[in-house]
DNA sequence: TCTGGGGTCCTAGGACCC
DNA sequence: TCTGGGGTCCTAGGACCC
């Protein structure tokens, strides 16, 4: 039993425009100007937009967009090159200020979800302590910045930490962003939407049928066009009806796992806490689309071979051998396929893995211009599982 | 308007084993 | 013989998210 004010909350944090904003950051000229960032910043290329500034959405160009699409829409906008490096270290000062955020004096919980954006919860061992009365952390030494003791004043809200945590991310990197705050992490990731930009929302069992209630399905996090079209077929169109579906119905449907959750979203029911363990990939792959489609076999083959040995870097950088190796051919025009094996024996040999990668191509139909090669490498589990 | 690149997880059928 | 049922692994494809 905690009794403490903020259990029970969770903050969701999402960078505004963020990949625009760090390039705009780095060149304060581009304020206030249509700044769209995609591929290698050649919008006569094949790419897509990552992320448009406000004024380039305001053009009618998003994200997913093809380049060729934004500059026509938007002739005037700054084309930018994609800068992962850049974002990753943006990120990672964002992470840290989010990390080091107290409320009323109590850390929080961060789970990071991406780049440009974080879960935070209170920590339910740290409130229990202060809730109680009784501080949990030692003595943190004289006068090293805000308090960190334990409550005195009245209780901060959630609307107001909200803004503190804005600020602080304002101040330490200069990048604006929204809050969604919810009762579960389901709630406040969609509250952030209504929140942005540059402001926060409050979603909860409260009102989630007010605001949820009559949107379609799609509005929902983990339920795509794809779904909501399946969903449609079978009567279901707003989150409401969703909310009032047969959960076995559905599992016979859409399968036993999806099912029983699409009720459990339209319902707005996350039962997950926030984790901050950090997040253990399961895999790592490279692929590219081809500024002109490919040809000649051999050069498919020398492709597959490049990619395997890139994604052999990222496996070894996470230390684990591949188990599964596999392929993805997309052929002109848009048609895509895989192949994939399990290895006799994990490995990390890139001549071995090369080997794996092309010899998958023998599984594939070679009649046809290849416009995508994509290789993936499944790492062995670590120890003790994920 | 011709559609990126990085991932995760679920499903379904067949193989294989007991 | 003409046929059970469960469990697990492998593989291809699909959906979703940022």
């Amino acid at each position: 039993m905690t009794g403490d004010p903020r259990a029970g909350w969770v903050l969701h944090v999402d960078l505004d425009q963020f990949i625009a904003a760090v390039e705009v950051l780095r060149r304060p000229e581009l304020a206030g100007r249509p700044v769209v960032v995609g591929g290698r910043g050649d919008p006569t290329e094949r790419g897509v937009v990552s992320t448009a500034s406000y004024e380039a959405r305001a053009h009618g160009v998003g994200s997913g967009m093809p380049l060729r699409v934004a500059a026509r829409k938007c002739p005037d906008a700054v084309f930018l090159p994609v800068d992962k490096a850049e974002y990753d270290a943006a990120s990672a000062e964002v992470m840290a200020t989010l990390r080091a955020v107290t409320w009323d004096g109590a850390p929080v919980v961060v789970e990071v979800l991406g780049w440009d954006e974080a879960f935070l919860g209170i920590d339910p061992a740290a409130a229990e302590g202060v809730g109680g009365g009784t501080p949990t952390s030692p003595a943190t030494g004289p006068a090293t910045g805000p308090a960190t003791g334990p409550v005195t004043g009245p209780a901060t809200s959630p609307e107001q930490f909200a803004a503190e945590v804005r600020a602080a991310v304002l101040e330490a990197t200069g990048l604006h962003c929204s809050v969604g705050i919810g009762d579960n992490r389901l709630r406040a990731k969609i509250a952030t939407d209504f929140g942005k930009p540059r402001g926060t929302f409050r979603l909860t069992a409260e009102n989630w049928s007010a605001v949820m209630g009559d949107r379609p399905t799609d509005a929902l996090w983990g339920i795509g066009s794809r779904t909501a079209k399946r969903l449609a077929a079978l009567g279901i169109e707003t989150v409401d009806q969703l909310a009032a579906a047969d959960a076995d119905h559905l599992a016979r449907e859409l399968g036993p796992t999806m099912g029983p959750w699409y009720v459990r979203l339209g319902r707005g029911v996350d039962t997950r806490r926030v984790d901050p363990t950090p997040y253990v990939p399961r895999a790592h792959g490279r692929e590219e689309t081809f500024q002109a489609d490919l040809e000649d076999w051999a050069e498919v083959e020398a492709a597959v071979r490049r990619l395997a040995r890139a994604a052999t870097v990222d496996i070894d950088a996470a230390g684990r051998p591949a188990a599964r190796v596999g392929i993805k051919v997309r052929y002109r025009p848009f048609f895509t396929t895989s192949r994939s094996r399990t290895l006799p024996a994990p490995t990390n040999d890139p001549d071995v893995l090369g080997d794996a990668a092309a010899g998958l191509l023998d599984r594939v139909e070679r009649d046809r211009p290849v416009r995508l090669l994509g290789v993936r490498l499944e790492m062995v589990p670590p120890p003790g599982g994920y």
